[in-house]
RNA sequence: GGAGAGGUGGCAGAGUGGUCGAUUGCGCGGGUUUGCUAAACCCGUGAACUGUUAAAGGUUCCGCAGGUUCAAAUCCUGUCCUCUCCGCCA
């Protein structure tokens, strides 16, 4: 979230920045009861003083008679305190309510606009898009003939969305792990394989809702627990109410978890197979850092992207995403979008945010400088390594070949090592 | 799952209703003494919010959330976490 004082100094520009990412959020109301929480919070205080002065003075009364006289004064002040904090408790829930709809302010450069539509397409991937003689299967398809996801199987067990990898798509998704750790180990990445659960609490503090109407999350009943959509919950929340020594920083965190997504209300075309499913497994980079090393941060959690997918030999655009299409917690965010051949189109295969100290201030991580005095909040990154569904719909689509009647994949030459063939075929 | 013990400042560890934001030791910062180092001695040393040009001052914080009381680290309730023992188990 955002900080009070400055919203409350910054008020054109929060509800501007609104405006842009499409989002309400009633800042003059915020603005309002803000104020009003500053008043009444001064007085509180005051009276509290008057109260901590009598409670002490009880104890020093000379006679029985004054000690009452001295409890008396003492009671009324609490009754007062009381009236005060029931006002302030009321302000409180409907300041909380507004604070947590307004999302996090966009970089300057960040394109405006209110969709995808204003996405602007910054670079290219090293790998051209490939040329098939024949038609391209999408990987359901290639999956069936090849063996290699059972959709109906993962139905029955689950239901829709769910699904068992078999045979060489196992391999796959092994190989994919090994070769993205590899690649963030060598980048000065700790590696760490996360809780797949979190406690409500924080997700809210990284800026996911549980429990709302059209969450995202799957929620465990009878327990403040959710399955997490991501490992970037859980890698934020390591220092969720820490304060580390800013030498420390930069801190790179590299996540292996499954991510559980209900979906809610997604479907279509666009999402058949394994490009939206309710569970997968991703490797994601995180990052704390101090406010001034954030954006070369991100530019550096990108850079590991491009160099993933240039050395999986997929090719990709990366897209600077529009003040619409942001989450909340996000300043800035890129995306790499990886030619699909069977949906004839770009498909989202990661996502790095900068989150600047929005997610920190929830999550009170803050950081401390050796001699100065006071803490400050840290800088939040996340960024995709690899979400291996979305890998894979990418490989099988674009590394497909016909021989005849007979279709394979050509395993890409940085997994072979860890695949231990050259092709897929049945 | 059952039984018990405990969570206090960077660390160790006192503190069972007011004189406690907290004894003491270590650590850390500064100083004195001193060929150098060390030792000794002296002074200082938590955080958030608020306030000020800066200060002073004020409020809150003894795992967390409530409660009792004029007054809570201290009493009560709930909760989280840690440790020990028993049981179960990959």
């Amino acid at each position: 979230m955002l900080d009070r004082k400055f919203i409350l100094e910054n008020a054109d520009a929060v509800i501007l920045n609104c405006v842009n990412r499409g989002l309400k959020a009633d800042v003059p109301r915020f603005v309002e009861l803000e104020t009003q929480r500053r008043t009444l919070q001064q007085e509180l205080e005051k009276n509290q003083t008057a109260a901590n002065a009598v409670a002490k003075s009880v104890g020093k009364a000379a006679s029985p008679e004054e000690r009452e006289v001295k409890k008396e004064e003492g009671r009324l002040l609490r009754e007062k305190n009381a009236a005060i904090n029931a006002q302030l408790e009321q302000i409180e829930i409907e300041l909380d309510r507004i604070q947590r709809l307004i999302p996090n302010m966009a970089h300057p450069d960040c394109p405006i606009g209110a969709d995808d539509q204003s996405n602007c397409r910054r670079t290219l991937g090293k790998t051209p898009i490939p040329q098939f003689d024949f038609k391209p299967l999408d990987h359901v398809t290639i999956g069936e003939k090849l063996d290699l996801i059972d959709f109906e199987a993962g139905a029955r067990v689950a239901g829709a969305g769910f699904y068992f990898l078999k045979n060489e798509a196992v391999l796959l998704e092994l190989a994919l792990q090994r070769y993205a750790v590899e690649i963030l180990m060598e980048a000065g990445f700790t590696l760490t394989s996360t809780p797949d659960l979190a406690r409500n609490e924080i997700l809210q503090g990284t800026g996911f809702i549980p429990r709302g109407q059209e969450t995202q999350i799957y929620s465990i009943d009878n327990s403040d627990l959710s399955l997490v959509a991501t490992a970037e919950i859980t890698l934020g929340g390591m220092l969720a109410g820490q304060t580390v020594e800013a030498e420390i920083l930069p801190l790179r965190i590299c996540g292996i978890s499954h991510c559980f997504r209900t979906e809610a209300g997604a479907a279509g075309r666009a999402s058949r197979g394994l490009y939206r499913v309710h569970q997968f497994t991703k490797i994601e980079m995180f990052a704390f850092t101090l406010p001034e090393q954030s954006e070369a941060m991100h530019q550096e959690l990108l850079d590991l992207e491009c160099k993933i997918f240039d050395g999986l030999g997929i090719p990709y655009q990366v897209v600077d995403t529009a003040t619409g299409d942001l989450g909340g917690p996000a300043y800035r965010k890129f995306d790499l979008e990886a030619w699909m051949p069977g949906r004839g189109e770009y498909g989202e295969i990661t996502s790095t945010s900068n989150c600047t100290d929005y997610q920190a201030r929830r999550l009170n991580a803050r950081f401390k400088v050796k001699g100065e005095k006071g803490t400050k909040f840290l800088h939040t990154l996340n960024g995709t390594a690899v979400a291996i569904s979305r890998a894979l719909v990418a490989i099988m689509e674009l590394y497909q070949y016909k021989d005849g009647d007979k279709y394979g994949i050509v395993v890409p030459e940085a997994l072979r090592p860890f695949v231990g063939k050259k092709v897929i075929e049945r």
